[in-house]
Parts: structure tokens; C-alpha cells; sequence
DNA sequence: GCCGTTTTCGGCCCGACTGTTTTCAGTCG
């Protein structure tokens, strides 16, 4: 299940999109979008919180602290359902389609009883869409856009959404009787950006009451397969779910088959046929007599094969094995390495959260040093005056140091202008303890255009890391077209670190692009990003990604000491 | 629908771009 922070933002969210669909009070969806966020960045379970409890939360009011608690006590919101009566659940599913508004969305639903992205598709295609008003050729050809891109995403879900599934799988699971040993496998252990389904390795002499047990947990909506090895379920999210369960002396050989990548599992059965053995997920035998080697842990397996135990984030056939084989593989950063995150933000500008929550929850991870850096006046709905930055500035000054006597940095999150430029002159940058520098808009200019300005960016002597560099959002927006040979480039020599954004819906850069970026030396930030409490932890999935570009603690700035950190962040500036 | 204290009513995120217009509506960040 869901938490019930998010089942209440979800259901908030969705009223919201109704009210604005149907072209009700703007101001009312907006404090329903604000509620909203709100509740699903607040840091306690709003299911254990009184009436009172819920007005604490900024931006909840008596009218929708009701809602919730009617929700809660009932599990609906009449209001909600009357509202889905009038307009149905595709139509707000047409306006996640990027270039597809509120608006546009009414109007195909009204004129054409469109309400769902296929039957959009057909009407495309069937040219009825020309006729519409405010729908032109350039509108079909950019909504034709929008859907590829959310369909190339195709079903997989984000990183963050498929944990949440497999983790709360994994503890029903764990308190099955006869259950010895439980975890998730495949790409979500690989810790890739999107997952497909969800693999469930289970060890247990009898595999009956698991496959029971699976198909009765609350979140599953059907049972595609149901047999003695391997039950595959359907969440009610529309996740499909695999269980395998495997006698416990299979669990290394179980886990590396069902790990994969599928390219990983092949090269390592060809470095096995070689030694004359044969693997598969029950172990690792002789080719001939077919007695079994070893199959209890992965260790056993790769080391018989001549190899390191490999770590699951390298499994994509990207040399792993070359290396492993010359012994290697380097290092990988670990989310303990950690020291702080550098990138993050408050109520004062887009967060939900305040300054003392935020410092409070950080210093709670165990955080050496931790980084405000909300938006700068040059994103000019952020309302950013120098007055609101430099009262900020005194508050995290008085809070240094009091928490776990965590260190605080006070930063910005400047926004990178068409030509490069910044938000703030030289002097008063030089007040910061560190600019994060990021891409926010124009992002059509041409490859030359965005090139010089990045390039121009990590010129700035204040500059010390550039935020979410392609600012690329995994299903709805392709990253910018640069030249990123050459950003990496200038980063290497002026001493500007690239983010690795650990929000699961950007993890920008990605794994491939670091991959690339660290061959030019190239020193990295590993940062949330976070706008919530809740966002914090969204860390593990920066780290997977950062080990997926197999980086060491060495390239990464936000795991060294605070001195050494202070140095960089200088950028070679005195003072 | 929420918020605040120079407001318990009247504000509420502002500016730019795009594609469709024929002077601007819709969408986005």
C-alpha cells in the first residue's frame, strides 16, 4: 500500500485537475494542488493526525482537513466521486500528454468524447482534430510528441514507485511461514531508471504458502499465473510482480539468474561453459556428470568462475566482466559514504517543507553538512528578493551546527539564462557557500546556443555545480540538445562538479552520460534535489545511479570531508 | 480553498513561448 500521505496527495491531486478541466475556480484548484503537495511532502503519517494535527500542515485549511479525515474514516470522497462522474478518469489522463492542457483536454473530451490517450490517437489519425479550434498541424504533430515519449517510457514506472511496491512485498512476504529468506532481483536491484516488473526471489522448502500468500496481499488486483515455481500477479497500479521461490541452498545461483541483465547472464554462462560447467538460476554444475558445484551464494558462483563478486548496479554487460576478471572493478560508492546533500530546498521559494524541518530531518540521516539552496529572483514565480535570501542567510547561520552538530551551508540554485548568464552580480554570489547552477526554460534553443551556455556557466568563478544538467524528465521530456562532450570537458577544467540529481523522475544525469563524463575527470555531486522531508531519502536512488556510472566516493564531492569540500567549492577563488 | 495581521476580505506565482490567431489563449516552468 501506498502511505497514506500519498493516497490522500494523489486523491487531492486529482480533484484539483477535475476543478481545473472543468474550468472552476482557478484559486481553489491551486490551494487543492497546494494541500496536496503538502500532505505528501509531511514528514508525519497523516492517517495517526487529529484535526488539529492536519491544520498544522501548511496550507490545509478546516475545509480540506475534513476531506482527508472524511477519507480516512471512509476510504471515498464524495466530493471526489461527484466530480468523476462528470468527467471521466482519461480525460485527466490526457493531460499528463506534454502540450496538452486543461483546456485542450475539455475540449476534445466535449466536442469529440475523447477520454483516453488511444482514442486520441484515433481521432489523429482520423483528422478530426483538424476542425477544432485552437488545434493545428503543429498542435497534432507536437501532442503525436508527447505521446511517443510518454509511450517510450512504454509501461515501465519510475524507480522510486516500483520500490515502494517491492519493499512493502518483501516484508508481507518475510512474515510468511517457512519464508527463509526474501528480496527483490532484477532491474530494480540493478537499480535502473524505470523498471518493467517486479522480481521477487523467495528461499523456502515449500513454496505453497507463498504463492498463497502473494496472491492475497491487498495490493493485488489479479493473478496473471499461478503455479508451483512462479506466481505472477498484477498490482492495482497495473505493476506485474513475478514470485519466485527456490530451495534455499539455490538462493546465489536464484539470485544472479533473476538479477540479471540478461547480457550480464550471458557472458557469465559463457565464461562457465568455458570451465566445462553449466549455470542456471539452481546453481552452478559440472557440464558432464551434472553434479553441482556451488550454488548457495552469488560469491560462490562468480568466484568459481574466476570473478569478484560483481555489484548488481554494474550488471549490464558495459565491461563488468573484463574488469572483474583482471580484478578491476572499482569501488562503488555506497549511500553511507554520504556526507551531505547539496542541493535542496525550503518553503522560502518551491519547497513544501521549512528551513527547520528540512535541517531537522537532514541532521536525522546523520549528515556531516547539508546544503539550503532554494531558487534565485531570476525564476521569477519563485518571488526571490535579496532582503527574503540574506534573512534566510541569518537563519541558517543561528541553525549551524545545532542539529547533531551537522554544518550548514547556505547556497542558491541559480537559473542559467538564455545567454548563460546568472541571477546575481559577482559580489553578491560571493556571499554564498556554494551556487548550484541549473537550466529552467528555453530549452529549444539551438545545440550551439545551449552548448555556450552551459560552457558559460561553469566559467562562473561562482559556479560550483550545475543542477539537473540535461534537465531531461524521464517519460515526459527529453533532455537539452548539447554539445555534452564539451560541457564535460569545461567541467573537468574549471573545477565545477556535474549533479547527479537523485530525484527518481529526473536521475539527471543519467547512468550513460556519466558513464561518459567521468572519462574526462570529471568530479560529480550526488544531490537530491529535495523539496520535502519525504524527498531526502530519494539519496539511494542518486547512489544507484551513480554506481550504475561506476563511480568510486573519490569522484563524488558530497562524500569528502567538509574541508576538502570547502576547496572545491572555492573553485580555486581565494578567500 | 487558504492565508494573514498595513488584510477576517481580498488577494492568491509571474513571464515567456508557441501556435493559433487577426489580437490572444493555452501551456509551461
Amino acid at each position: 500500500m501506498a502511505r497514506p500521505n500519498e493516497e490522500v496527495e494523489a486523491l487531492l491531486q486529482e480533484y484539483a485537475d477535475l476543478v481545473t478541466i472543468t474550468g472552476g475556480d482557478a484559486y481553489k484548484a491551486r490551494a487543492y494542488e497546494k494541500a496536496a503537495r503538502a500532505i505528501g511532502g509531511h514528514h508525519a503519517d497523516v492517517s495517526r493526525l487529529d484535526l488539529k494535527g492536519l491544520l498544522d500542515i501548511p496550507n490545509v485549511g478546516k475545509s480540506i482537513a475534513e476531506k482527508v479525515l472524511e477519507y480516512l474514516r471512509t476510504g471515498r470522497l464524495a466530493m471526489v466521486e461527484e466530480a468523476r462522474a462528470v468527467i471521466p478518469a482519461g480525460v485527466r489522463e490526457l493531460i499528463t500528454i506534454p502540450m496538452l492542457g486543461p483546456k485542450k483536454a475539455l475540449l476534445l473530451y466535449e466536442e469529440l468524447h475523447i477520454s483516453s490517450v488511444d482514442e486520441l490517437l484515433d481521432a489523429i489519425h482520423d483528422e478530426k482534430l483538424r476542425d477544432l479550434k485552437g488545434f493545428g498541424a503543429k498542435t497534432e504533430e507536437n501532442i503525436l510528441h508527447g505521446i511517443a515519449l510518454m509511450q517510450q517510457a512504454g509501461d515501465r514506472i519510475l524507480l522510486n514507485a516500483a520500490m515502494d511496491v517491492a519493499e512493502q512485498i518483501v516484508a508481507d512476504l518475510s512474515g510468511v511461514d517457512g519464508c527463509e529468506r526474501c528480496t527483490y532481483a532484477g532491474s530494480l536491484r540493478r537499480m535502473r531508471e524505470t523498471i518493467g516488473d517486479v522480481d521477487i526471489l523467495v528461499a523456502a522448502a515449500r513454496s505453497g504458502p507463498l504463492m498463497e500468500a502473494i496472491t492475497e496481499l491487498p495490493i493485488t488486483a489479479e493473478v496473471i499465473a499461478h503455479g508451483e515455481k512462479k506466481t505472477s500477479i498484477r498490482t492495482t497500479k497495473g505493476l506485474q510482480v513475478d514470485l519466485r521461490v527456490l530451495p534455499a541452498d539455490a538462493w546465489g545461483a536464484g539470485l544472479l539468474y533473476f538479477t540479471g541483465s540478461k547480457a550480464h547472464n550471458i557472458r557469465v554462462r559463457e565464461i562457465a561453459v568455458r570451465h566445462k560447467y553449466k549455470l542456471s538460476e539452481y546453481g552452478l554444475f559440472h557440464a558432464k556428470s551434472g553434479k553441482k558445484i556451488v550454488s548457495e551464494t552469488e560469491e560462490e558462483v562468480y568466484a568459481r568462475l574466476g570473478l569478484p563478486w560483481i555489484p548488481p548496479a554494474l550488471r549490464e554487460d558495459r565491461g563488468e566482466i573484463a574488469a572483474g576478471l583482471r580484478d578491476e572493478l572499482p569501488e562503488l560508492i555506497q549511500e553511507g559514504d554520504i556526507r551531505g546533500d547539496l542541493h535542496t530546498h525550503t518553503d522560502l521559494t518551491d519547497g513544501v517543507a521549512t528551513l527547520q524541518d528540512m535541517v531537522t530531518a537532514a541532521a536525522e540521516r546523520g549528515y556531516a553538512y547539508y546544503a539550503v539552496t532554494d531558487h534565485a529572483p531570476n525564476l521569477f514565480m519563485q518571488r526571490m528578493t535579496d532582503a527574503k535570501i540574506l534573512a534566510q542567510r541569518k537563519r541558517v547561520r543561528e541553525l549551524d551546527g545545532k542539529h547533531r552538530r551537522m554544518h550548514l551551508l547556505h547556497g542558491t540554485e541559480l537559473n542559467i539564462g538564455p545567454d548563460g548568464e546568472v541571477d546575481w552580480p559577482d559580489d553578491f554570489l560571493a556571499g554564498f557557500d556554494l551556487c548550484v547552477a541549473s537550466v529552467h526554460s528555453h530549452f529549444n534553443q539551438t545545440r550551439d546556443e545551449l552548448t555556450r551556455r552551459l560552457l558559460r556557466a561553469c566559467e562562473n568563478p561562482h559556479v560550483s555545480i550545475i543542477g539537473h544538467p540535461t534537465t531531461r524528465l524521464i517519460g515526459k521530456r527529453r533532455g537539452i540538445d548539447a554539445d555534452f562532450d564539451a560541457v564535460f570537458e569545461a567541467c573537468a577544467r574549471t573545477n565545477t562538479a556535474l549533479e547527479i540529481n537523485a530525484h527518481p523522475e529526473r536521475l539527471d544525469l543519467c547512468d550513460e552520460d556519466i558513464l561518459r563524463a567521468r572519462r574526462y575527470g570529471v568530479k560529480f555531486a550526488v544531490n537530491t534535489d529535495a523539496h520535502s522531508v519525504t524527498h531526502l531519502p530519494y539519496m539511494r536512488f542518486g547512489v544507484g545511479t551513480a554506481q550504475r556510472g561506476w563511480l568510486t566516493k573519490d569522484d563524488v564531492i558530497n562524500t569528502w570531508p567538509l574541508q576538502k569540500l570547502r576547496r572545491f567549492l572555492r573553485k580555486g577563488r581565494s578567500g
